[in-house]
DNA sequence: CAGGGGGCTAAGG
DNA sequence: GCCTTAGCCCCCT
């Protein structure tokens, strides 16, 4: 029970509900501003896990390249594209050209 | 213990 | 800009 992987995944969690609307990170940063260099791929399958309802900005987390780490022909590429755009976050020709967000 | 995969990344061709 | 290789971490068969 001592939680490895619980622990991450809770920090993981805790610096995504700090990121300000109109911010945007990448999966790298996320770890890394959770205090996990290097975990970008575990942050990746944290977000995968949670659910359709969740409360957590998972909008607001992109690749590296910019883009959305989904097929531009699925749902939730649209859903997490849809979001960012209302909150002010546009994209061109499929990528983000803003900063991403670093604590 | 081996093998494959996932909302990843950086470096090369 | 696209694809491949190699490296990272964790989880499930």
């Amino acid at each position: 029970m001592s939680s490895s992987s619980e622990q991450y995944k809770q920090q993981i969690l805790q610096f995504l509900a700090q990121i300000p609307k109109g911010k945007i990170c990448t999966y790298g940063d996320l770890a890394k501003g959770a205090g996990l260099p290097g975990y970008s791929r575990f942050a990746g399958a944290v977000l995968r896990k949670l659910p359709k309802d969740t409360k957590l900005p998972w909008h607001r987390i992109i690749n590296a390249q910019g883009k959305i780490s989904f097929p531009v022909d699925s749902e939730p590429y649209l859903e997490q594209k849809k979001r960012l755009q209302e909150e002010g976050v546009v994209m061109i020709k499929g990528k983000f050209h803003l900063p991403t967000y670093r604590l």
